[in-house]
RNA sequence: GGACCCGUGGUGUAGCGGCCGAACAUGCCAGCCUGUCACGCUGGAGAUCGCCGGUUCGAAUCCGGUCGGGUCCGCCA
């Protein structure tokens, strides 16, 4: 475009640029006959000697573009030089394609531009991977290597779009429903939710740190003692612990408090907004249950062995310790009675139509079992005539194995598998059990979206390590109002906490929110009483001192008039990848990191320049550091890397 | 911190002790081609098998280490 007069866009909202009049994505029939010009990249190129066909393509879609040598013999020779990935202009005439050579796969497909102009902007080397074939598999490194080509990709691109509009439809959402979106700083002081935190050193106040949010938890609920009643924001939070395909170093969550709530309040709030985002953005997928169903912390531990319980199938737990005990005393199997002797349960699941399972696959089943604690899988099967075996089938007899089946409603041809152990084990075992199965046999319809809420955990926990009752979720979570006379000690004194006190039977005013089987995120009705709280932290392990020197500012803010509040945070990383039909968080991010938080594109971390440590007083005593600082290759510019003199 | 899987031309795979002087597809380069749309046809270039060491007469292939990527447990809500 080098000396071309700029064309005045007839809105500065438009897509319009001075390179463009259209996007790749928007000529149909209607546009036939009109004159424009066109920018993008080269997404395919077949050249038929005196005619190429260029496929010009950028984030809205592809237009097919036609160069004729005899109508225009430079823009053939410019196009006749193009190669994939190039970035190019064109000009030309719209025009409906002759009959029969329609192209119905593309939504442009009725029409052709008839280039008069081909220009060349941008040449561009092979790419490492194929732009231009979406299912074409490749290695994710090289992909996060080359992310900004990964990007150009239809699927990630359509991903980012989703992402986008999900975002869209929240902030939509809040704003209608009177939130205040508030910013929070990034640089601040420790708040402890459990997770390690990112440290960045301070050179203004040398030998001392600040960290980086795991969320903005204390902010938001100072926001709501400034009176911001409503807050909200789509937040990036940092944690340093190690990595999964549902975690990265920095995630964002969509945080919000409420002024005057309770957990109700809250909790139909955001069903309301995820409701609505959801149809928004996903409108062809449809809500398994609305109103989403609530259950109490205990009644999905007892049906779905989990707290995210997945309720797109049934398959839930049957207890069996009923059948078990009928008509006398002992079940007849010795592990079994010791379970139910000293409180555990004995519960099961059925798998469907897996009655002939093979050996290989119940051992491996039995594995599966042992890897999340269990001390072994016993089955019982029902062949196809209704036959019942089981390797146990000595100690309890034929009757009560059929009992055990018809409790548990197998039919022929299924599997029943029980775990008998403490409830805690039981209920996780068969909770994964389940969820594997599901996916196994396919049970999940994966169209279906199916939030659940699962409310009113138990406060804390007991950490026989440390001594002290640890917050289950949050440790500002409120205490349900008819269990806070729970929230003392045996002992009387707080900070004296111990294994049988009563506290460790006080419930939480706190709910998750699932999705699918996934955890989308949590919240509570916090304490707002500053004598609670104290006693609360006091149980949870903390000294005076301690709390004061943690949580002072907050404790000190309960003190000049703190309103009644709750909030949730949820992970928008999971959501989006939930919504894009993905396993891994790593496909709904730009700019993700390796299962070893390194960026392959930036190559980060590096180490640092020696004059960075030596303005902030550091001195680095570790072992030699990784590469990084060497092969940066890659990296383009000074980037602002720590410290740095700004202001 | 631990376990497991993967690493072969640009990309995706095959080969898993000698037949490999490494195969296939695609991509790339050149030539031809006026209606293609994963265009077609013809020809060509391109990897010593992540790296280091070992076993062996002989290693892409076996063993050990190491680096990188991934998954899971621990950790983390």
């Amino acid at each position: 475009m080098s000396d071309a007069t700029p064309v005045q866009p007839r809105n500065a909202f438009s897509l319009a640029t001075p390179y463009r009049d259209v996007t790749c994505g928007e000529l149909r029939a209607g546009d036939a006959g009109r004159q424009l010009r066109m920018a993008g990249w080269v997404h395919r190129r077949r050249d038929l000697g005196h005619l190429i066909f260029i496929d010009l393509r950028d984030r809205y879609g592809i237009t097919q573009i036609v160069v004729d040598r005899d109508e225009a013999p430079e823009a053939h020779a410019a196009a006749s030089r193009s190669r994939p990935e190039f970035v190019v202009s064109v000009e030309g005439k719209v025009t409906e394609r002759l009959p029969g050579t329609h192209n119905p796969s593309l939504e442009t497909g009725d029409v052709e531009v008839r280039a008069t102009r081909v220009e060349i902007l941008s040449e561009a080397q092979t790419p490492p991977f194929y732009i231009n074939e979406p299912d074409a598999p490749v290695d994710e490194a090289v992909r996060l290597r080359y992310r900004y080509l990964d990007i150009r990709r239809e699927p990630m691109r359509d991903r980012l779009l989703l992402r986008s509009a999900l975002v869209r439809a929240i902030r939509d959402a809040h704003h209608r429903a009177g939130f205040v979106e508030i910013e929070t700083p990034i640089l601040i002081k420790s708040t402890p939710e459990g997770a390690r935190d990112f440290i960045v050193p301070s050179r203004l106040q040398p030998g001392t740190v600040y960290a980086l949010p795991q969320s903005p938890q204390q902010l938001k609920q100072l926001l709501m003692v400034a009176g911001m009643d409503r807050y909200f924001q789509i937040a990036r939070c940092f944690r340093d612990e190690d990595l999964r395909g549902d975690r990265q170093p920095e995630f964002t969550q969509l945080d919000l408090e409420m002024s005057f709530v309770q957990e109700q309040t809250v909790m139909d709030f955001v069903e309301a907004m995820a409701i609505e985002v959801s149809r928004t953005v996903l409108p062809e997928r449809p809500l398994l249950t609305v109103p989403f169903p609530r259950f109490t912390y205990e009644e999905a531990m007892e049906r779905f062995g989990s707290d995210k319980p997945d309720i797109r199938f049934g398959m839930e737990l049957v207890d069996l310790a009923p059948v078990l005990r009928a008509g006398g005393e002992g079940t007849g199997f010795r592990v079994f009675d010791e379970v139910l002797e000293v409180g555990g349960r004995v519960k099961g699941i059925v798998a469907p139509g897996m009655g002939g399972a093979t050996r290989r696959e119940i051992d491996e089943l039995t594995a599966f079992a042992r890897r999340y604690g269990a001390r072994g899988l016993v089955h019982v099967s029902s062949d196809a005539d209704g036959a019942v075996h089981s390797p146990v089938a000595k100690f309890l007899g034929e009757e009560r194995l059929s009992a055990m089946l018809r409790a548990a409603a197998a039919g022929p041809g299924d599997l029943l598998l029980v775990v008998a152990d403490d409830p805690a084990v039981t209920a996780d075992v068969l909770g994964r059990l389940r969820s594997e199965l599901g996916e196994r046999l396919g049970l999940a319809d994966p169209a279906v979206l199916a939030y659940c809420w699962v409310y009113r955990f138990p406060m804390y926990q007991w950490d026989a390590d440390n001594h002290r009752w640890d917050a289950t979720h949050n440790p500002f979570s409120g205490v349900v109002p008819e269990d806070e006379p729970l929230l003392v000690t045996a002992s009387g004194d707080p900070y004296r906490p111990a294994p049988d006190d009563p506290a460790g039977r006080a419930r939480a005013m706190q709910y998750d929110i699932a999705l699918n089987g996934w955890e989308l995120g949590g919240g509570s009705v916090r304490i707002h009483r500053r004598e609670l709280l104290e006693r609360s932290f006091a149980l949870q392990g903390y000294s005076k001192e301690r709390m004061h020197g943690l949580f002072g500012g907050m404790l000190e803010a309960f003190d000049f008039g703190a309103p009644p509040h709750g909030g949730i945070a949820l992970g928008i990383d999971r959501w989006a990848a939930l919504l894009a039909d993905q396993t891994n968080i790593r496909e709904v991010m730009a700019f993700p990191k390796t299962s070893s938080g390194t960026d392959l594109m930036l190559d980060a971390p590096s180490a640092p320049d020696p004059a960075q440590y030596e303005e902030l007083g550091l001195r680095y005593v570790g072992p030699a550091p990784a590469a990084g600082a060497a092969g940066a290759a890659t990296g383009t510019g000074p980037g602002g890397t720590a410290g740095g003199g700004a202001a």
